[in-house]
DNA sequence: CTCGGGATCGGAAGCGTTTCCGATCCGTAT
DNA sequence: ATACGGATCGGAAACGCTTCCGATCCCGAG
């Protein structure tokens, strides 16, 4: 009757837009959906009824019945940090791009991962999986197999789904040949351990560390290696130690941006200065990084999202993918690294 | 016949559970979703039969009948700044406690914004709306009602849904009171303006700023007053637009943690010391803002995000709530503040 | 003029649940 | 012993789409 242009039909179906376009339920589905075998002109006047009525396919009657559900979990352990943000900002984006939708399972704490494993709450709701920096035991390897979806990790090989990430050992020896070259022979590493990880990969940056310094001839000391958990508060209580030692270090390599803005205040509280008394470098290059004027060796955040969700994309669409891809990583010097004081 | 326990049977549907469990198909229905109107009994036989074949019900069939998706949209600008991923990450978290899964959708741009309200592409796909401050026109207002979901705004007003905020009025008073208190005369601020707002309500926090020097009967400066775009560089630009000012103020309100970033690193580039030069405030308390002795007035991102997400999850059970909740905010009194030099 | 074939379209059978409406059964009040 | 109400369960009709399988139609080739 009255055909009120853009308010809300509620419950409009696809069957009321096939009559009043004077098509088939068959056809019409063909139009909306752009499948071939409806002329041109069908197609269009289809779809200017559907517009007219504001009427979009329902995706549960539509995922029923062609058996897809149109989208793509990501599963992190954090969202507020800027690395994770940063990869799911570009996972969304190029998801949306493909019309697809993001949804995001964030396991906060062992228990938070423990039940996800168990309950496996994804199961049938999404068409595959995005693994974000999560190390995977091979128990929550297989309870995942049982989603029965594609899977790839991004940022960290995680069980052998297909992964992108950035190659840790060369960052390591970016940023340990950055410190040798400004002539320094006594560099320490915080080294950062997540204490909720079930398993994680060889850890490949202090492996630079031992890797580098051995290459340079300079003998390990076992005080100068740190290891302490994640985060700011980590960094801090790894400068501590560093700082009591007889005799400090004169450069540190950190294990993340995040344990470095620690150890730095930690640095300023104590009144030291940087980089004359202390070189800091560490791996990241988070926003805040800039700010702080740290030196550090860029890994880009963004740029794996992307590839890892170009990746799920090509598994799901059934074209050929790179079952691992390395993102590059750079030294960006700033003014938190100096040669040695005389 | 083989019964392999834990392996994906592929394809196993409830008529399959129901008739290995020797019950109908509407009384497995009944079972698996815990209606009543089944014994108890025959409830756990279903229930193991499912549990054996590592059945769940298909959320899209499940959805068709019911007519709800479970899922929630959260419609947001950035996720990569602590604010909304800290708000996001809690959503997700009340939401998932309640069974409901987080589907994010995030307009970056000002053509993503755009493009969003006209293909509307959370049509029929999510149960609700999550609105995570970001300002609406009462266009896209009109767009968004064609939903014809639950909607609830967190951090922020927009249009008349229900809504989650700070009250910035007070947090801005509670800024300039510290400064007031400390003997600060010349006080300057810092305002931000969001370049791709298409519309904001009134600015409460530099009203909060006049209102603060009017009652204090302290003049107005127009030079004291600047107004730039959000993020860290904005921050640098409007302190370097205050220092270069003939009499720079001795304290400056910052509209939000971000800007103040980068204010910091100007004064700190510019040979100046905080505070002794210049005292410095902002507001929300962003976890870098402890490492960097930032003073500021906390809000609580994730409080704003959880009262938002059980607002909209009272909504959907068609239970009573506020529309309005303001949470509170209080000042961190950090080494970013002292009285005036003599 | 007839026939074959491609393009276009319609009928109808699913897809896997939920839920309304009864049917059955059992225990208890009468 | 009879009737009646509540608890438990089954049949079957939606829910809104997609897609297989034909039917029709129109065209140019023979």
């Amino acid at each position: 009757m009255t055909t009120k242009p853009e308010r809300a039909d509620r419950g409009v179906t696809l069957a009321d837009i096939a009559r009043e376009a004077g098509v088939s339920l068959a056809t019409a589905s063909r139009a909306m959906s752009g499948a071939r075998g409806v002329s041109a002109a069908t197609t269009r006047k289809v779809r200017a009824v559907a517009e007219r009525h504001s009427y979009v396919v329902s995706p549960e009657a539509s995922g029923l019945s062609r058996g897809s559900t149109g989208r793509i979990g990501v599963l992190t352990r954090h969202i507020a940090r800027p690395f994770y943000a940063e990869a799911l900002e570009e996972i969304e984006s190029v998801l949306a791009d493909h019309g697809l939708d993001t949804v995001v399972y964030c396991v906060r704490t062992p228990e938070d991962q423990h039940s996800f494993f168990e309950r496996l709450p994804a199961r049938r709701k999404v068409d595959g999986l995005l693994v974000l920096a999560l190390p995977l035991s091979p128990h929550e390897k297989e309870r995942l197999d049982l989603l029965d979806v594609a899977v790839v990790a991004a940022s960290g090989q995680t069980a052998d789904y297909p992964y992108v990430s950035i190659d840790d050992a060369e960052a390591g020896r970016q940023a340990m040949d950055h410190l040798l070259r400004l002539g320094h022979r006594r560099i320490a590493m915080i080294d950062a351990i997540d204490p909720n990880a079930s398993e994680w990969p060889i850890e490949l940056r202090s492996l630079a560390y031992t890797r580098s310094l051995e290459a340079a001839g300079i003998e390990l000391e076992e005080d100068l290696f740190v290891r302490v958990p994640w985060g700011a508060e980590g960094g801090a209580e790894g400068m501590e130690r560093l700082l009591s030692l007889r005799k400090p270090p004169t450069a540190v390599f950190i294990h993340s941006d995040d344990l470095a803005y620690g150890a730095l205040r930690v640095l300023r509280r104590a009144g030291l200065e940087v980089p004359r008394d202390m070189s800091v470098i560490s791996i990241d290059d988070a926003p805040m990084s800039e700010l702080l004027d740290l030196t550090t060796v860029r890994q880009d955040a963004r740029l794996q999202g992307r590839l890892a969700a170009e990746t799920l994309l090509a598994m799901l669409a059934d074209e050929p993918y790179q079952r691992a891809r390395l993102t590059p990583t750079r030294l960006v010097p700033r003014g938190s690294t100096a040669a040695p004081a005389r």
